[in-house]
DNA sequence: AATACTGCCAACCGCGGGGCA
DNA sequence: ATGCCCCGCGGTTGGCAGTAT
């Protein structure tokens, strides 16, 4: 088949972005919103890819984006997240307004693989290092895929389901300088469940019975958020509160014996 | 002070999926 | 039904800054 490459390679600046560059990115985009990548850097006047233009403004440019460290509460969140969700940076983002998927990628790689390993935690896993079984993938694909079982977010269920069931527990990137420095003991996946959790010293039963305070009744569509303890207004989101309301992330357990 | 090493992060690359003709 | 186009995602790389020797 063979993909035409995105961009006019020979006539596009690559690596940092310049002020003025930066500038103009965002003057069209406050002028036009948020369009057509492939045309914007035409139509703005710069000398880039449309994916380099929507990465800039996605990572870096965006008015909404929280800069600074991330709070012990986020680094909690993000593990919880990876723990079900596993590698999928885009979701967990979603559930952290002002963060990016690139900015949580690099954070998970850099500090929280090796928070994780300082707890004993095999950040992989989420099971403790030294422990001779590996998450089991159909088990915990099958897991996930129920606890995520989507009503309104489908999307978010269905690539959850299918990132767990192809790899349960997606390696860390083998190149990227935390890994280097981190990435030793860690299984390559595979082997028996046993059920135990896959990370102890976290809640992660989300599949069945209410939530803590609820008055949902068991068979009720559930926020994934409010299922990780989250709450709208923290870091969830979602509108968990306010039933009816658009941007929910429903999730609905599955009845006895059900199966995606 | 110079050099080597390490950590961090912005940016790039290639692929998969969805939409559309 | 098929193929193309575009977007978005995850993995990876490169370069800069800070630290150690």
């Amino acid at each position: 088949m063979g993909r035409s490459p995105c961009c006019e390679k020979a006539h596009t600046n690559k690596g940092a972005w310049t002020k003025e560059e930066d500038e103009r990115l965002v003057a069209y985009i406050r002028a036009h919103g948020e369009g057509c990548w492939r045309s914007l850097p035409k139509a703005a006047g710069l000398l880039r890819c449309g994916k380099s233009c929507r990465l800039r403004w996605m990572n870096y440019l965006r008015p909404d984006l929280k800069r600074g460290n991330f709070t012990d509460e986020e680094d909690e969140i993000i593990i919880r997240l990876h723990a079900i969700l596993g590698n999928k940076w885009s979701l967990i983002a979603g559930q952290l307004p002002g963060r990016t998927d690139n900015e949580i990628k690099n954070y998970w790689n850099t500090h929280i693989k090796r928070k994780l390993l300082a707890r004993g935690i095999d950040p992989q896993t989420h099971r403790p290092l030294g422990s001779a079984e590996a998450a089991a993938p159909g088990v915990v694909a099958h897991r996930a895929a129920a606890l995520l079982h989507a009503t309104t977010a489908p999307a978010l269920a269905a690539a959850a389901a299918r990132t767990l069931a192809a790899k349960p527990t997606p390696a860390a990137s083998s190149s990227d300088d935390g890994a280097r420095s981190t990435s030793t003991s860690t299984s390559s996946g595979g082997g028996a469940s046993t059920g135990e959790p896959r990370c102890p010293d976290l809640n992660l039963d989300l599949s069945v019975g209410p939530p803590p305070a609820a008055d949902t009744p068991p068979s009720q569509p559930v926020c994934l958020c409010y299922r990780l303890g989250l709450r709208a207004g923290e870091a969830c989101g979602c509108q968990a509160d306010k039933p009816g309301a658009g941007g929910f992330r429903y999730f609905r357990p599955l009845e006895q014996g059900q199966y995606i």
